[in-house]
DNA sequence: TTAAAAAGTAAAGTTTATTTTACATTTTGG
DNA sequence: CCAAAATGTAAAATAAACTTTACTTTTTAA
């Protein structure tokens, strides 16, 4: 799985710092999503989403190992 | 949050058992989720609206409280 | 109406997401 | 260049997803 968050923060100005603030997350979560060291739930996936204006199918990408 | 899968079954003619194995989680999974005992994960979302031919949005429904 | 299938539920266990704290490295702006 | 901000990382702890087993209740079809 992979996910564009990073590169949809960089488009939105925002730092892990103030991502995790507006989605409601610890910095590092953020972090980890973004390095695929885990993957996220439905719920958070949904609001990062929603925040970048974008499906979360844009947003997470399935990959063959899923 | 809300879901739509058990209709989404029911349009597709699917059994939670089926569902189950088409998407490669337990029966209990299946009926957990529709049942909102649990958030499934992005993973699983992607799958289920991939399956359905719906969008991960409207199959998942975020509500105030999430 | 009855047997079979499907759905609901529950407890115990495993795995994975997420937090907290804390520190190291990298990037950025003055 | 230098300080501050941002990012990376890691360990320990907690919460939540998910599995397995097993049993009960409801629905469906013959």
């Amino acid at each position: 799985m992979k996910n564009t968050i990073k590169i949809e923060r960089a488009r939105h100005n925002l730092t892990q710092a103030n991502l995790a603030e507006k989605i409601g997350v610890s910095r590092q979560s953020i972090n980890a999503i973004e390095k695929g060291k885990f993957i996220p739930s439905t719920v958070l996936a949904l609001k990062l989403a929603k925040l970048f204006n974008a499906s979360v199918e844009t947003l997470f990408l399935l990959e063959d190992d899923d």
